[in-house]
DNA sequence: GCTTGACTTAAACCTGTGTTCAAGTCCTAA
DNA sequence: TTAGGACTTGAACACAGGTTTAAGTCAAGC
């Protein structure tokens, strides 16, 4: 058996964030002992594991919680909670390459000022005569990348290692 | 030039966000007509481009603000703006690696169900007499994932389509 | 000339996700 | 037996990221 205190510790969540949960239905499984303090079982930290996740992959708590109700519904929900999983599989799926484009995003902008920085002026990148970035700027970055045997040298700069620690 | 309704069609962004990112520094190059109106020129589109993709990065606006002030300061900057998209790739390709860990543990309860719905219970899982989890069931899992040749066959439930909605 | 639709602002409001605070309980060790 | 630390609760607070509302401006078409 555990306390909060132990729960928060092995599972790296903040005391008040499980008290949250608890209070938003997260946690119907946690038992109290005679003076009324959550005792957590073993089996429990698999229950907060699987929460762990969702949160993680960015499911709201409501939504968790209904996940919850159905574990504790009994064997009648095992296929509900396998078509649950699964949602959330193809919705973090989805995330995952919805990432992976804003990196290439990324990747491009980094080639974009890798070659400004090189250039001395970003304008090497504007029409002539203007602020505005030339329209075939991404086209020549898209170019330039197929032909490239390793992207790192395309958009990475050499790293003179003054690292600045940098604020996120 | 660009109405912010014709931006925010454009970019998928409602003009509500847009007026917020102007207030919270995120759009400084966005000029005024007479009346006062904001008009985009074509070259915002791709500031605004920016702004969404290092918000989709989840990016908190404020720190999308220092960048787009770095953006506004000139030549002088342009190393600056390289590092801090660098620094960004380095925090998005983490919380891709995140995300992935989180699939993976997704994956491996959906084994659990799809096991335990083809047995008609959970208990498949628990040691016997109790309703604790098998501390050996993941591994068992992590065992049958590297013998198996196909992934979907381990945890895909074969799909009668009588596909309830699920709300996310 | 008047209506309509799109724009402007400031300020209020809302949601999600916690954190903090105040007041009290419980257990242990000196 | 008293001090300390960990726990309990409800309520207030905080903060990000917008959205909504109210009141007004502007240009176009009828």
């Amino acid at each position: 058996m555990y306390s909060i205190g132990d729960v928060a510790k092995m599972m790296n969540i903040s005391t008040s964030a499980l008290r949250f949960y608890d209070r938003q239905g997260l946690l119907p499984f946690v038992e109290r002992n005679q003076a009324g303090r959550r005792t957590f079982k073993p089996n429990d930290l698999n229950f907060i594991e699987v929460i762990d996740c969702l949160k993680k992959s960015g499911v709201p708590v409501k939504n968790i919680a209904s996940f919850i109700q159905l574990c504790m519904a009994g064997d009648g929900t095992l296929k509900e909670r396998y078509d649950y999983l699964d949602h959330q599989e193809a919705v973090l799926t989805d995330k995952i390459q919805a990432m992976q484009a804003q990196l290439d995003f990324l990747r491009y902008k980094k080639w974009y000022y890798k070659t400004a920085v090189e250039a001395g002026t970003e304008a090497v990148h504007f029409l002539p005569q203007t602020h505005a970035v030339d329209p075939e700027t991404k086209a020549q970055y898209q170019r330039a990348r197929q032909n490239a045997t390793d992207l790192h040298q395309l958009i990475d700069l050499p790293n003179q290692s003054t690292s600045q620690d940098q604020p996120d």
